[in-house]
DNA sequence: TTGTGTGAATTCCTTCACAGCG
DNA sequence: CGCTGTGAAGGAATTCACACAA
């Protein structure tokens, strides 16, 4: 079970299998086959397989899954059988509506920080989490042991902010500014969220 | 160049190329080499080459390409070389920071509609656009002749919404919703955004 | 029978390496 | 020279198909 020769791909696809797993289990589903998840999912019964197959033997022969016993093996593989505390950087639109989305508490994460320069906003309150002083980030985030951040800043700061992520600690970065970030991938794991490039992308099938 | 057979693949990084080059001419960066964009995305020069090499030459030899041609063709390509209207379902406070999202209007987006059910919401206005009651959504859609969506409502009512849209005339949905949604898709392009995923496939990799 | 786990076969994608042009 | 565009080679990912267990 040596993560680095786990492509990338198949950890991009256990997520999904967690997250419609757990909604079967919401809607009263306690067992499944790699047929029916794979119908859910759009792909084929084999790759799930062959996907979970890199990790153990989660399956009966003859009669598929225990989703209970399948959610808990995807959670302790992904590390989201705990959970992760994160700071939000930057809250303007984005953020603010970030910091209210309920579903991370549910799914593994909870934002205990949020942080902006703007003087207007320092102190104020979203949610229950008072909006802090980016200046004080790097200090407060690594006494608070945070390894993971959301980056709802301008583009034209990003950098700098990512830069002071990693001085503080930080080794996961889930990026909405619209810009690449320059970060040593040893060290970091970053990704983005940008909604234009998933339009476009679209639209290339479109007229 | 026969759509069908560009491997979806190459098509999810021709918006990285597109939104990159953009990048490099606002900073008065006019040419280029196949070597010196991958570089700065973190892809091999031969990559680049291949994927442009299936819609045409638009490189000179000993020359590399110029950024405004290719910044031309790729927008030609993926059909950003006009602006599409887009409607946004839902505004509660994700779809609002959307809503007052400054970039799409730049990289070939208008959001133009704004629906949501709440009564309390009906009639006010998010920037300068007046929130419309879903009720009425599928017939606006359709005689405003609007083919992209943003879905931003809760996951509870989230494919009933997406059927609705598929009414409308919408060809092109971005999901924002925490939901899979199921979908023809040979009327229907679907891109699905969700946070948590994201941050799942970074913990995966931490301890 | 059903449905897993897995080698083998296949398909798909990336990288190599170089002819050829400016 | 420098760098593109591209066949050929190599590598990765997916799918097939079946032994085997419940």
């Amino acid at each position: 079970m040596n993560k680095v020769d786990i492509p990338a791909i198949i950890v991009a696809r256990l997520p999904i299998y967690l997250e419609t797993l757990e909604l079967m289990y919401k809607e009263g589903i306690y067992k499944t086959s790699s047929r029916e998840l794979g119908d859910r999912i759009g792909i084929t019964a084999a790759q799930i397989r062959k996907d979970l197959s890199q990790f153990g033997e989660f399956g009966k022969q003859g009669t598929g899954y225990s989703i209970p016993n399948l959610v808990a093996e995807l959670r302790k593989i992904l590390h989201v059988d705990k959970i992760w505390d994160v700071a939000l950087v930057g809250t303007g639109n984005l953020g603010t509506a970030i910091a209210r989305y309920p579903e991370f508490n549910h799914r593994g994460f909870r934002i205990v920080m949020c942080f902006d320069s703007d003087p207007a906003l320092i102190g104020t309150k979203v949610g229950d989490i008072t909006i802090e002083d980016s200046a004080t980030m790097i200090e407060r985030i690594r006494e608070a042991n945070i390894k993971i951040a959301m980056l709802t800043v301008p583009g034209s700061i990003a950098q700098q902010v990512a830069d002071d992520l990693v001085k503080a600690g930080v080794t996961a970065i889930l990026n909405y500014a619209p810009v690449a970030l320059n970060m040593p991938p040893d060290i970091i794991h970053v990704q983005h969220i940008d909604p234009i490039l998933q339009l476009q992308q679209m639209t290339y099938y479109m007229d």
